[in-house]
DNA sequence: TATAATTTGTCCGTATGTATA
DNA sequence: TTATACATACGGACAAATTAT
């Protein structure tokens, strides 16, 4: 059963992005709202208020919801975590896999990963090139525990549609620390570029909703096409 | 007058970061919080909503709200904007003017700053000082009709501060876009580093409540010596 | 300029669902 | 299985900011 919320929200944004909203460039009030949905008032609030925090749209108090026009071409919305699968679903996506293999975590990535020494794990690299550019190098490092069979198939296209088609397994939380550094040989080599050109590196963990943690990963991005772009509200 | 889930907040971030939590890494319950700060429900949940947001503590569905050690040192938290001032309180912070001077905007800044061509503006160039560390290099605009004065003392602490230190000028929205590039010559001496240096670049627009878009700024930041920590929930 | 209407923001109490212990 | 604790949802009331009269 899904939450009423969600399902308000992703109508609201599909009609958002449709261009259903264009012409005043404002959502309906939420008394309008309420009753297109049928839904109480912090039905409604709460939709609107991912939105907001998505950058989507900007509530002003006694004046309605106006939409944003922030929208990036080509920039990653952290606030939207989803896969690079999803990010780049208008995009010719191609995944090289440059490696695939079952280990067991040492020192470092028991630490990282919050578990014990020689615990199980897949290691992931994987060049992604959209539309012939290549994006990212990713290193990924996955809990065998929580995550114990993937494929070719899978890790070519998104291991992340993979874990959320199992509906118990909801990811709760993703930390991302975010740098800057040069490309290592293999990196360049991997995007096209130079060694020791700058790179812009996310450093990712990926729990469950319970807390555990399943991913980690070190993603590796091509700095002249990749943007990051964060967008906060202060309610 | 205060919003009192905003009171509940401050006063809830103040015991963790006193360690008042620390014996069992646990939040009290939502019942216990009630009882405690004699609110609602709906007000204690919204405070904690803010605290699990900026990745303070993680709440699990029939367990309890969970402290979180994910507070890297050093890390610049996206969640968390409140100016350089703020987030290095507690260290030694220095800043450099490099450039102070009342300009009117070209065509680039009217676009980035969505206002007409001759816009009155402040233009900094700051470098900012972390325990004698070169951290940041700031290139600021400020729109002079929002913002109509500014003076040395006061960019050498917090234009944020002086800003909001006027009740009736709340941020409403901070945008950043985040990139990696080559030091310039300049930002390089600035920075103590090398020409082609990689560097981590925060590119910003602030806005007051009602939509003003009043500062647009670009972050240079020692790739060395920061990192930006993004922490997402998903509820 | 002042007032009323509109619209979002805050807060309360209650009920029920769902995941965990 | 039962109790605990967070998640979702409703409806109502009033406050605050903006817009229209």
């Amino acid at each position: 059963m899904t939450a009423k919320y969600k399902v308000v929200e992703a109508a609201l944004e599909r009609d958002l992005i449709e261009g259903k909203f264009d012409d005043i460039r404002k959502l309906p009030t939420e008394d309008e709202l309420i009753e297109i949905y049928k839904v109480s008032r912090n039905t409604i609030r709460r939709a609107v208020d991912v939105m907001a925090r998505r950058g989507m749209i900007m509530p002003i108090q006694g004046s309605g919801m106006f939409l944003r026009d922030v929208f990036q071409e080509g920039c990653v919305n952290l606030e939207v975590f989803r896969g690079m699968t999803d990010t780049f679903k208008n995009n010719r996506l191609e995944t090289k896999v440059i490696a695939f293999d079952q280990i067991f975590a040492n020192e470092e990535i028991a630490k990282a990963m919050r578990c014990e020494i020689g615990t199980p794990m897949f290691y992931l690299e994987r060049v992604r090139i959209v539309d012939g550019i290549p994006n990212c190098f990713e290193y990924s490092w996955l809990n065998r525990n929580y995550i114990p069979y993937l494929n070719n198939e899978i890790i070519t296209n998104s291991v992340y549609e993979f874990i959320t088609s199992d509906p118990k397994k909801k990811i709760g939380y993703v930390d991302r620390v975010i740098t800057a550094r040069r490309l290592t040989e293999k990196e360049a080599k991997m995007l096209s570029l130079k060694e020791g050109d700058p790179a812009l590196v996310s450093t990712n963990c990926a729990m469950f909703k319970a807390g555990e943690l399943f991913d980690y990963s070190i993603n590796v991005h091509n700095f002249e096409t990749v943007k990051f772009l964060k967008l906060s509200n202060f309610a």
